[in-house]
RNA sequence: GCCCUCGUAGUUCAAUGGAUAGAACAAGUGCCUCCUAAGCAUUAGAUGCAGGUUCGAUUCCUGCCGAGGGCACCA
């Protein structure tokens, strides 16, 4: 870890700046991409330049003095380069030791602590059970499963929440088509109501509604609804659990309703006078809180809209003391959401620490077409497919390896032609190798039993993976404070590339016994990095391959 | 028309305001008597356009162009 390290080098240039009677301004403290300008840089001539209207260079050189006199340990040296970087380079003592740490740690290194002692509540997917999850379903799936591993690994105790409404109008629309087919299949005029749902999945509950109920069922039976929701719903949860996404809780819209938080929400904000009716529908004045436009909280019909239930929902979350409360939407939310929030505040509710993730929508290409997504057409391509198609290694690490910004286009011819040269073999692979290399060096009785001497390793392709290795926590950092798992991802391929060079380059077993048990610990400190990086993405790390 | 997100190599995507913009696929060339060639080495190839802020801009700001999503008494 360099986080010690690198407060050390902080403290001293703090230092330096005191004694210089400069003032004090955070700067940059990282790794330079080009290794020849050192192990750590930082920018800090640069910011002050203006301040004290000297060259950057000059600044430079008198921090760099102050430095040489009270910088002592790992740093061997420290060089300036245009236009004013400070750059330290770091013994390779410093970076070897570290091999015993990462060694000791096993499966918590680069773990966290910024959320020992608090909760966390990460609500993603949601799909209403209407039908079976899509493809554009699993990048929410997969996002928010990582976002909740990265916050469990900092340590928080994290409820993964579904929330899903099975009483508006899709649902009702939904029973209608399951009627429709089941009184089909009876010889009937098939009546499918506008807006129907055109899937085959329907016409197979029909089949099992008319096989477990016979044929006298009458029309606006509840069985119908019932039925579809628990097919669908068991099928949903079917489909994340194959991807290994597990829930722990299901909560209904319809549960604000019955427990009163409903009314109560409304009769406060009708006592703060922010509600009022027009033309047979009632409002939420939002405009007097800063926003463009009011919205309707009760349509003219009686029903309310999704917003109400929505912020009782956030209510309830508040109300349960979570520490951090994420949603994980998609863009068509994105609108919504600001709604949410202003309700809540107006309430006196603090929203600080709700984090709302947006993420973009999946393009599905298929030869060349672009598909529009829509259960209700059924015109998606469902996620079990894909599973069943390339595997859940594949499509977890394709959801995970991008920014949750970024528009992707998938392309489902490309992606089972290719689901062998899937970038996250490339990862796997690296994990495969170090686990043959072990077991290859068992078998011929190499082992270090704890004691090696880490200064054996001082070949390019060593120091350049030990350089990175050391950096997993603060990749796991950087993954916690953007919510982004592509952080993780980025790392792990960085990883398992100079890893890869290292194999080619370095034997590990030889008949240098005590190289080879070097090499067996730093190889032993790689796939412990590669095992904890895959848990946090959710995909599996391989013995073999 | 207004709001959100995006525009990087032939393609799909990376890049805490930092130094020489990275991968993968596709194209070209080498490397398995040696721990797994799902690998390594190597060639070629990119920041939509115009301004601005900055010592420094793919990154921040403004405008334009282009793509996706939203702007419902749908969720």
């Amino acid at each position: 870890m360099m986080t010690p390290l690198k407060e050390k080098i902080r403290n001293a240039i703090t230092l330096a700046l005191r004694s210089l009677s400069y003032p004090e301004k955070d700067c940059s403290l990282a790794p330079p991409k080009n290794i020849d300008f050192g192990d750590l840089s930082s920018n800090i001539a640069l910011l002050l330049a203006k301040e004290l209207k000297k060259s950057p260079m000059d600044i430079a050189k008198n921090i760099v003095n102050e430095l040489n006199n009270n910088l002592t340990g790992h740093t061997t040296n420290i060089s300036i380069t245009n236009p004013g970087f400070i750059n330290f380079e770091i013994d390779d003592h410093y970076f070897q030791s570290q091999i015993i740490h990462i060694l000791n740690k096993n499966q918590v290194y680069g773990k966290g602590d910024v959320g020992t002692g608090q909760t966390a509540n990460v609500e993603f997917v949601s799909a209403n059970p209407t039908g079976p999850l899509t493809v554009g379903h699993g990048r929410n799936a997969i996002l928010g499963d990582a976002v909740s591993n990265i916050l469990e690994w900092q340590d928080f105790k994290v409820t993964r929440e579904y929330y899903f409404n099975d009483a508006g109008r899709q649902m009702r629309i939904l029973a209608q088509s399951v009627e429709a087919r089941y009184f089909e299949l009876l010889g009937k005029d098939l009546k499918l109501p506008e807006d129907g749902y055109q899937g085959e999945y329907i016409k197979d509950i029909a089949q099992i509604i008319l096989d477990e109920n016979g044929k006298d069922l009458n029309s606006g039976s509840n069985i119908f609804k019932n039925k579809a929701e628990e097919i669908i719903f068991n099928d949903i949860k079917d489909s994340l659990k194959k991807l290994g996404i597990n829930f722990d809780q299901f909560t209904n819209e319809k549960t604000f309703y019955e427990n009163g938080d409903i009314d109560k929400f409304m009769n406060e904000l009708r006592t703060k006078n922010l509600i009022y009716e027009k033309e047979n529908a009632t409002w939420f004045k939002t405009s007097s809180l800063g926003k463009d436009q009011d919205r309707v909280y009760i349509k003219s019909s009686g029903e309310p809209t999704y917003r109400v239930p929505d912020t009782a929902y956030h209510r309830n979350k508040i109300k349960r003391n979570f520490d951090l409360i994420i949603d994980v939407f998609g863009a068509d939310h994105a609108d919504a959401y600001p709604d949410v929030i202003t309700a809540l505040e107006a309430l006196g509710h603090n929203t600080d620490h709700i984090r709302v993730l947006i993420y973009q929508f999946v393009t599905l290409l298929k030869g060349g077409e672009k598909i529009k997504m829509s259960t209700r057409k059924a015109d998606f391509v469902t996620l079990d497919d894909l599973v069943n198609e390339v595997g859940i290694d594949v499509v977890r690490y394709f959801f995970v390896m991008r920014s949750m910004n970024s528009h992707l286009d998938f392309d489902l011819d490309l992606a089972a032609d290719q689901s062998d040269q899937n970038p996250v073999y490339y990862l796997q692979y690296a994990h495969a190798r170090i686990s043959n290399i072990i077991s290859r060096a068992n078998d011929l009785g190499v082992t270090f039993e704890g004691v090696f001497d880490p200064s054996l390793l001082k070949h390019d392709d060593e120091m350049n993976l030990l350089k990175y290795m050391v950096r997993f926590p603060e990749f796991v950092d950087l993954a916690y404070e953007s919510l982004e798992p592509q952080n993780i991802a980025n790392y792990l391929q960085e990883l398992s590339a100079r890893f890869h060079k290292f194999y080619n380059h370095c034997r590990v077993i030889t008949d240098d016994i005590e190289l080879s048990r070097a090499r067996l610990a730093i190889v032993k400190a790689t796939r412990i990095i590669l095992a904890n990086g895959f848990n946090i993405l959710g995909i599996s790390a391989p013995e073999r391959m």
